[in-house]
DNA sequence: TTGTTTCGACGAAGGTCTTCGTATAGCATT
DNA sequence: AATGCTATACGAAGACCTTCGTCGAAACAA
């Protein structure tokens, strides 16, 4: 049975989200895809993807010279878990608490606000 | 001129929490209500209470001998900045992503789908 | 073949977080 | 005054996070 992934450090989480964008990559490609927005040295992109891999939040590629990695956990699992997590230590557990401070703390735009109005009707009919 | 206060870790959030919920508290106060849940030392209930001190965290008034510990930021406050920084980190500062991955993540009442509703009701009201 | 580049492994430094033990001072009761 | 309870202060341990330097091996080029 899949034992529980640890939550994600910060620069693991910075370095799912390039796996994510760009599919499995070698360190060389994490590093200089991590590295247009803050330069990171190479042997630090490794490090911080062997230990991921002790972790079990990426998958390691040995089949050649230059391992590919790739995400264990999709975005929408990954981001549900640091979701409850948040809602649990910050708001008690409450989603409609979260989900207010959400909207307040920075202006959606009004697609953005159709689809919340969309998924709301769709979580209303389901009552059954 | 409010020099901006660091994020609470885990350990800080539950204390703000107490406070937060009991006003003014010692540290006897403090760990007493956070033992209610997971038993805490004394001493690392102090120590913790010093620190956010230091950081600007709560406020210390060492008028009596036990001294009184208050939060420096009301919960709206911090819940916006442990939000806006999640959305940032983990959401490509999508408010809306975020938003239909709380409300999917864990079932909300239907009241609070409603307060939910009149949100978006406001803020759709105010494009003008 | 010999030197150069690129790779993964490893260890360690420096920082933060959380916990607790010990020391010390105030205060009350005897 | 002496004892005991409760408070704060301080230091340090152990875990984790992030970063990087060094090493040896593999691939490649001259």
């Amino acid at each position: 049975m899949s034992p529980l992934l640890p939550r994600p450090t910060n620069a693991e989480l910075a370095i799912l989200r390039v796996l994510w964008e760009e599919g499995s990559s070698t360190v060389r490609q994490v590093q200089e895809a991590l590295g247009r927005s803050q330069p990171i040295g190479y042997t630090t992109a490794l490090k911080l993807l062997q230990i991921m891999t002790e972790k079990g939040l990426v998958v390691r590629d040995e089949a050649q010279r230059a391992h590919l990695y790739r995400p264990r956990l999709s975005p929408d699992e990954t981001q549900g878990q640091l979701v409850s997590d948040l809602m649990e230590r910050a708001f008690g557990g409450s989603a409609s608490k979260l989900v207010l401070r959400a909207l307040s703390s920075k202006p959606a735009s009004p697609d953005e606000l159709s689809e919340v109005r969309k998924l709301l009707d769709e979580l209303a009919g389901e009552k059954s």
